[in-house]
DNA sequence: TGACGGTAACTTACCCAAGGGTCACTTTAC
DNA sequence: GTAAAGTGACCCTTGGGTAAGTTACCGTCA
């Protein structure tokens, strides 16, 4: 009889809607980071109010920690695959970059929780995310290390400082990447390879 | 008569407990976010409690600008008279970073206050930030246009990446520096130098 | 095939701690 | 004695978190 029927199942089962809440707490964490994004928002995006949420996650780290572990897995893993497929060093840094653009082209704001500086200082996100920053770290040194080399340079704090500002730039790349939704993984991975053509010679 | 005195003035002017506040403040600010720092943290950084940090700036906003507007001022002045100063395309990022390592060496969260992203999205604070990321920009761009066509590059696109994405290097640089508080801005700079040179050829 | 009960999906309405913000007041310097 | 420096104690909103109840789906049994 009444037409407004807020309350009730929507006979979406759990599975699916958890991976709904997943995906929109990624963008909003993405966005505002850990401190800035809010719970309730997050459900009202997916169209479900927060109980629900809590029910699922169990709390705001449960689900941090949800969109961290997916985002962390597959960026470990593609960055991984890329490479062991080794190549000469100064390709590396294209080729990953090709690989993180096909894997996250519909999914920008997932890189940028690892390393959201706005996550409790302890706890399990922290350790979490350091977790998939040094083994994302282990990559982009192993890669640093390469290029320095040939290139006659052997100071192990200049490869750290290296492999920092790899992962600076890959963080920038998304950033004014999330701000153009209309360039796709291709044209971004062949933007790159013409500019690091041009600059660098690579 | 009792020994506990936590009240009555300590005989420190206005001008000079806001300058202690205002440095704080952009230490935790930098450190952890607008979002994510606290107000009464700041004030007992400082030896004073969260009233007078309110008579002073009026609102957690107000602190916030005062310390925005004294790194911007002081970053935009010095990127200024650097890029005024002209020179070789490939050349002026190492005098940039030089600069920006000089002024900001006792003050390294500064930098972060332009790029916080979890500021509210509208207001004052967006509106100054974006401002100075925009004059800043204006300057990356150039140097950027200056570096591209000078490699036969010309597309406006790819510029406004390189812009960002340099950036997004000064960011990585200032964080790696955050992290090693013995790392003092003649190494610094002599370290980028060094990179550079073997990277680029620079 | 239809009633029916159990379970999963979902909500309203609430609690509570944290933190931004304020008031009235106290103490010291000059 | 007065003005500026400074504080304890409070208010109130925001947002994380919870309790208890409501609705729809779905298998089962007559």
């Amino acid at each position: 009889m009444t037409e407004s029927r807020p309350v009730g199942t929507k006979g979406m089962p759990r599975e699916e809607r958890e991976a709904q809440l997943v995906v929109a707490g990624t963008e909003e964490f993405g966005r505002a980071g850990y401190a800035g994004a809010s719970m309730v928002e997050i459900a009202r995006r997916v169209g479900v109010t927060k109980p629900l949420l809590y029910q699922y996650f169990g709390s705001k780290d449960g689900l941090y920690l949800a969109c961290l572990h997916r985002a962390g897995d597959r960026l470990t893993e593609g960055v991984a695959t890329t490479m062991a497929a080794g190549g000469e060093p100064d390709q590396m840094p294209l080729k990953v970059l090709a690989a993180i653009f096909t894997t996250f082209d519909h999914d920008r704001y997932a890189w940028r929780l690892l390393r959201d500086p706005t996550v409790p200082a302890t706890g399990d996100i922290a350790a979490a995310a350091a977790d998939y920053r040094r083994r994302l770290d282990t990559f982009a040194v192993l890669g640093a290390t390469q290029l320095l080399t040939s290139r006659g340079l052997a100071d192990p704090v200049d490869i750290e400082a290296v492999a920092q500002v790899w992962t600076g730039v890959v963080d920038s790349l998304i950033s004014w990447w999330i701000d153009r939704p209309g360039e796709d993984a291709a044209a971004m991975t062949a933007r790159c390879a013409r500019i690091m053509g041009g600059l660098f010679g690579w």
